[in-house]
DNA sequence: CAAAATACGTAACATAAGATACAGCGCCCC
DNA sequence: GGGGCGCTGTATCTTATGTTACGTATTTTG
């Protein structure tokens, strides 16, 4: 797949203007409408009804085709690809494929909007917002649906349950194995090294279901795992990035959690969030089920 | 031009409904993320994982071509079109105006995009909310300062740094050890049983650093650990409820976090997220220092 | 005012996109 | 264990999209 990405066609352009005698640094072009506007000037007449479309509505006429860019803006076909090509574009899919990974950027930072100001300078507050954005991001694209489905797959006493993660997830494996040991049987949290845990499959069918954590860089030795317990027949719900692990390939239910933040370390925290939320529905479910374990278990306390 | 909008789609879905006998009331189908995580079950392997990889990045996946979003779920070309079939569209030109015209829909209310509004009466928002809440409230009353002098005490390689948790904290220990181990060597993960660690309480002396993870019911085993390991001189860097393990006592560091949640279990969710950014508070420090360490790693990668 | 240059649209073209037919395969049920 | 059903991928076809060439209109300049 080709990607013409934003970055690498503003470092082109950047190319042109220093060719030309200008300093990068004083006007700054990050995004394409404030490229457009800075050129608009410099336009004929058809080309800047074109942009000042495209500007009304940014970016959405844009990913359109060009016939009804053309259509919008009352021009013919050819006068937007111009357009596009006096923006340096060489042709149409480029200037897609540039709006495209803007907007994507917009969307999974949304962060950038919210600003606080009182966090001056401090290396807390950025942490904490995009963290916040994160999980707001990420239970955004979780249904209650989902979740209420994965939470009946887990509850559901046919088999075993198992759990397991990559190195700096196995934490987090661990923190629901923890608890949903408790409320149910057959909760076995997969520990060790891979030889180990590989034995294990032996155990596993298709009445059992295995949760993994994996964010990248995947690992090969969860990835193998993931994919001989798919061939067993065992029901996988994965935990990921937003990226999605290969795992996924082999997952019924797949949890896909951003993970960027201001740091050197990726965030393990919105599916750290989606896990104790599980946690918390599984155990609803199973009061409501009327348990008898649960009933027992208040009693002992 | 014609434009397939998502109203005008929703409204034929409603009608097949309606025809099915089904109350268009009760499951309101508003975004098409909604729709495929309400048929997400209902759909064969290579169509769920078609619309896992839209959701994990929705809704840019959709706006690319059929034969992008195919690699990029790692399916055929025809399966992303069955998968859009099942959806109710015609065809992809129409999935993909009817995304764009959702997107179109998002980026003239942004403020609508703060939270899906469907989710109100679910089990998620609570959950999440007060999670959020829980983590601003935690770090409300943890200034820049705190953070810094602990991440400073946990950056100077004079002694060794030793963590631990309690029955549900311990995978916080693991994931917070997981990370440090990797930027400064000596750093040491206790687990196992009580007799275990409380033997290498031999190895520890006023240099060293003991992190603590404890909340409520707060561990005797822990306490008196701790009380041990600061008769030796050990600094201890606690992370606790807002309540306060009585571990308190003995600590050079306090950090409380709140717990509370709509949920039948406690959240360490926002002690996950502090520590979270001490790890990578102690990250930078030791970039900014020149750790030869951290260079040594970053030649491996 | 005239001539040149530029801009714009119509129409034909080539390419790449979406759609379809079909065969192989796995899976489930009997 | 065998037969049937359903899902998936390969290969082919068709559509429509982006692209280009060219003639006309419009503006600009000497």
């Amino acid at each position: 797949m080709i990607s013409y990405s934003l970055v690498g066609f503003v470092k082109r352009e950047f190319g042109k203007m220093a060719a030309a005698g200008q300093r990068a640094g004083e006007n700054m072009i990050s995004s394409i409408a404030e490229l457009i506007s800075d050129r608009i000037g410099t336009m004929p007449a058809g080309e800047r009804r074109a942009a000042q479309t495209l500007i009304a509505n940014y970016p959405l006429t844009g990913l359109k085709t060009v016939a009804e860019f053309s259509a919008a803006a009352g021009v013919s076909s050819p006068t937007i690809l111009r357009f596009v090509a006096r923006l340096g574009f060489q042709n149409y899919p480029e200037f897609q494929s540039a709006l495209q990974d803007e907007l994507a950027a917009q969307l999974q930072s949304p962060a950038s909007r919210t600003l606080n100001p009182s966090s001056a300078g401090g290396a807390v507050s950025p942490m904490l917002e995009a963290t916040l954005d994160n999980m707001r991001e990420t239970f955004r694209h979780l249904t209650d649906k989902q979740l209420a489905d994965i939470a009946a797959r887990l509850a559901e006493r046919r088999g075993k349950t198992f759990l397991i993660g990559g190195r700096f997830t196995d934490p987090l494996a661990r923190y629901m194995a923890a608890h949903l040991a408790i409320i149910q049987p057959d909760v076995y949290h997969l520990a060790g090294q891979e030889s180990i845990w590989r034995d294990r499959l032996i155990d596993m069918g298709k009445r059992d279901v295995l949760v993994i954590f994996d964010i990248r860089r995947y690992q090969d030795s969860l990835v193998r795992f993931a994919e001989k317990a798919h061939q067993r027949g065992v029901q996988i719900i994965l935990f990921t990035d937003q990226w999605l692990s290969p795992i996924a390939r082999f997952a019924r239910h797949v949890i896909a959690g951003r993970t960027a933040v201001p740091s050197a370390w990726d965030s393990s925290a919105a599916l750290f969030v989606v896990a104790e939320t599980l946690i918390g529905a599984v155990t609803r479910q199973l009061e409501a089920a009327g348990a008898k374990r649960i009933r027992d278990l208040e009693s002992l306390r």
